[in-house]
DNA sequence: ATATTTTACCAAAACGTTTTGGGTGTCAAT
DNA sequence: ATTGACACCCAAAACGTTTTGGTAAAATAT
């Protein structure tokens, strides 16, 4: 069933049938009306690809998800379905096109952008995981793409953003710490080449400078990607050389775990002789013993978000938004008073 | 820059760039030739909605991917990962579209497969997530869709599929424990409405039966949904009742840190006393402690497969072909002798 | 030398929409 | 009665390809 055939059955033009169902104004409420009844009726849906051709729009958001290295260098697969959960949702609502790459190496991560512009012709683009200067914001920008970009890069340029706050979430954390007197806290960070670890970085730093406690390198540790699996001996032997230590911080799920093995070998109780917190993920509720505290982000939320701000872009006619999420706190029992 | 543009530059016809870059064999090799080295050098590449609507043809592979539940009901999110991984290398490979619908729920998903069929117009999909009896495969039947599952309903009708080898892979277990002495050895499996942890217990049953041992109901337990927290407590109950069981196969990585667990409360020695073996997944290697034997499937493999079976369909001129995936058990220490 | 086949190209139609640039009829204002 | 505004509808052009149904020239066969 084509727009023909469906406004043969009508007894109405082509065009009149189009701009019904467009939604025009030159076309009477009561032809509207009929006119979608009778397509809904023979199940008629436009042919996109005529449609897309006429129209030169192609009403479709471009993605481009990486399918390698994620969970070699610790970013969690679970965090990337909660965006895209986030994204499709709105999409599937606006009846907007979601289009997505995959890529299998960095080669062809580039080249599906490449893709989506010049091939896919597609406008409207989702990016993410930015470097601290990232190629991709020119190659969009020249191409007078509209984007939103999940993350910062460090020199935050003219673009429209959404991201975690990862400063504000070790600031929440201190700031709970601090409260049930935690003096010495340390913080097992991921490479700050990563920007949102260098972000929390500097979260520890401002919350350590507010609270007069002092820095002190011996309390922060950064775990490269080879490391995960030594993780527990690493904390282990940092809580061997400074016994005063009250409270560990975790930027990653497995670095929790090997912190609790770590607590485990040293026969420290969490939750009673010191404090875990990290970030949440898959992996804590389900499997991690005690089920730890962690700072819970809103992904999906933010994927909404992104959208919502990409499709209020019109061409070259928009301002540049941006959203913090704010994170949540969520105690589990693994943060114990300490007596003053 | 479109073909016409293109055809005046070569100043040939529109017809003839048109089958030079299609690759038609009336047009000379010498024209061919030129024709690509300007269309490369002009970067023209046809627009796809044009192309599409002409020949009628979608060039599209579609895939829905269910958003919601996964972690829930304990099917892996990296194992969608390295499927998707491995359709999407074919598919970039051939330079054939790859169309992801994705799903929030239930509702979605289901419109999702009719949007794929009737909006989109796709007409190769790729099914998972089988059901015993599932719907979706009469839809796809009926409106001449080619399709490729991955998994397999109970009663096996007439359509291609891919598959892990499930009842293999315990077989392959099992094999591996007799060898070593096991007689006594324990399945926790989880809810047998999953098609493929039906197909594990018959492995299991089969397994018993070469091997003359006795099946009890007191080694076989399934784990439902509600339930993967509590699996430690269930897995040490099971082991004080039965102190003869000297090996525990776990159809899943969560359910075996709780084998770890409930191991380590009742002091008993993992590659010593007690042997445990389950399914590979990204957290073993990195978080559990041993890193346990387990059960490696070639998913990406079986991506790849699907789609070379998918593409090697021909509208309704092709043979059901299907494909099993070899298991293989890595033994990473957690299996021990039994003294006869 | 003529007939036949093969090679290499092309004009025009087709795909199913949207958009452009109208048109006609009705109603209120003059 | 005439004008202008408005509501409602339409024919034809346009979008950028692929495919159809050719033709002319060159190569081969008779």
């Amino acid at each position: 069933m084509n727009i023909k055939q469906l406004s043969k059955k009508l007894g109405l033009s082509i065009t009149t049938v189009s701009r019904a169902l467009g939604g025009y104004s030159d076309v009477s409420k009561k032809t509207k009306e009929r006119v979608k009844k009778f397509a809904k009726k023979y199940k008629y849906s436009p042919n996109l690809n005529a449609s897309r051709l006429a129209s030169n729009k192609s009403n479709t958001v471009g993605f481009v998800l990486p399918l390698y290295g994620l969970n070699s260098n610790q970013l969690n697969q679970s965090s990337f379905f909660e965006f895209i959960a986030g994204m499709s949702k709105k999409l599937n609502n606006e009846n907007i096109h979601f289009f997505m790459f995959f890529a299998n190496n960095a080669e062809e991560e580039k080249q599906a952008y490449n893709k989506l512009i010049f091939v896919e012709k597609v406008t409207k683009i989702i990016l993410h995981n930015l470097k601290t200067n990232d190629d991709r914001i020119k190659l969009l920008t020249k191409n007078k793409i509209n984007f939103v970009t999940w993350g910062r890069t460090k020199d935050l340029k003219n673009y429209s953003w959404v991201d975690l706050d990862n400063q504000g979430s070790i600031e929440l954390i201190m700031q709970h710490l601090v409260e049930k007197n935690h003096k010495n806290i340390c913080y097992i960070n991921i490479a700050e080449s990563y920007n949102f670890a260098y972000q929390r970085k500097q979260g520890y730093l401002k919350s350590l400078k507010k609270f007069n406690i002092k820095y002190t390198n011996k309390y922060y540790i950064t775990i490269t990607n080879e490391e995960p699996k030594k993780s527990a001996n690493l904390i282990k032997k940092l809580l061997i050389k400074n016994k005063k230590i009250t409270a560990i911080i975790c930027s990653t799920e497995y670095t929790a775990v090997g912190a609790i093995k770590a607590c485990n070998e040293l026969n420290k109780k969490i939750g009673k002789d010191i404090s875990i917190v990290t970030f949440d993920g898959p992996v804590i509720e389900r499997i991690t013993t005690p089920a730890l505290s962690a700072i819970v982000h809103p992904r999906e939320q933010l994927g909404i978000k992104a959208v919502e701000m990409l499709l209020s872009m019109d061409g070259d006619n928009y301002k540049h938004q941006n959203f913090l999420a704010k994170p949540k706190l969520i105690d589990r029992g693994t943060i114990h008073k300490v007596s003053k």
